[in-house]
DNA sequence: CTTACTGTACCGTCTGGACGGTCTTGTCAA
DNA sequence: TTGACAAGACCGTCCAGACGGTACAGTAAG
């Protein structure tokens, strides 16, 4: 890419998310964050010049990862395996961990709203692919929004489910998908 | 309850919920949930004597509403309607307003994740009475997941899902829940 | 006299961000 | 090979503004 030296930029973006989690969404400040990075604030200001441009780098690092992990999860995935059914598999894999991953979203919501709409743009080419592939929209709508009241759990650090019934969520999911 | 005169308690939670969503959670501050409220500073504070009241206030509103709509769902519904059936039902019809009415979550999580652990043991113990009337807890994690989701969606302002398809949703839903 | 505020002035803290300086690395002419 | 110099990457300090919260004097209603 760019940068010559050690990637300072990821050590941020990932030191921004674990601040965000660790200390709650609401301390996430550059000072904080620089800290945590191991870098000093000028550093971060000079790979992010504004507060925004950091959050922005966070939700495209995310989108990034995630569009990355599902296109090695089809690889990866039994052959055959619907798309559908295989972002099933991911999501229920992301949500294994016990700790949310992206309470930097929190922070971002917060900074400013329209920070989501990246993301929701992404939902919404995600679904647009998975109605084309799927030929159940019934069973597709189940399974796509039972998935985003996964990750939302997971989001809110609701260990509302216990592992067995995530489980079966799954599993009923996948079934259901077919 | 407690206020003689005009209720200001409630001015100030509706006039805090208004600017979370239209100012953004960010923009949430005491002095901007004053004014909008037609109330001085003071006679926030004299309310509210710290912000976390404020934000614990308005959970606790949000909690109440629910379950009170909930309570009173039961009763106008088709009579044997389920307990999941009406959760259904009541869930799609919060997620029928288009802009959503519970921004002011984020600000509340910003200040301090804690505040949603209420919000946690209510969806926990709803979930629990759920189970307990649900023969079938493969189709119950099914529909309360997907109702989640629907919710989260909402939550998020996002429009990924067009009217018609949320009715059709909504629709398998209930046929799953039998 | 008490309750339920209003209105204003004020304080300490925190935060984003601007700014100027510093160290390192690569380039290139002599 | 070397010395000059430009650019890149980062440091550390400072500041204006916003925010949560306090204090207090006043007042209208019951």
């Amino acid at each position: 890419m760019k940068t010559r030296r050690a990637n300072s930029r990821d050590k941020i973006l990932a030191a921004a998310a674990d601040v965000a989690r660790e200390a709650g969404p609401g301390s996430l400040s550059l000072d904080a964050v620089a800290s945590r990075a191991g870098v000093s604030k000028g550093g971060l200001l000079y790979n992010f010049p504004t507060k925004a441009k950091l959050m922005q780098g966070l939700v495209e690092n995310y989108l990034r990862a995630f569009e990355l992990a599902l296109e090695s999860g089809r690889v990866a995935g039994a052959s055959g395996e619907s798309l559908l059914a295989t972002y099933i598999r991911l999501s229920a894999d992301d949500c294994e961990e016990p700790k949310p991953t992206a309470s930097w979203m929190f922070s971002a919501i917060a900074e400013d709203p329209d920070f989501l709409t990246p993301i929701k743009a992404f939902k919404s080419q995600l679904l647009q692919r998975l109605k084309s592939e799927t030929p159940d929209l019934k069973a597709l709508l189940v399974c796509f929004l039972a998935i985003e009241g996964l990750r939302s759990m997971n989001l809110f650090d609701s260990d509302v489910l216990s592992a067995d019934e995530r489980r079966l969520l799954v599993s009923a999911l996948l079934e259901i998908a077919g």
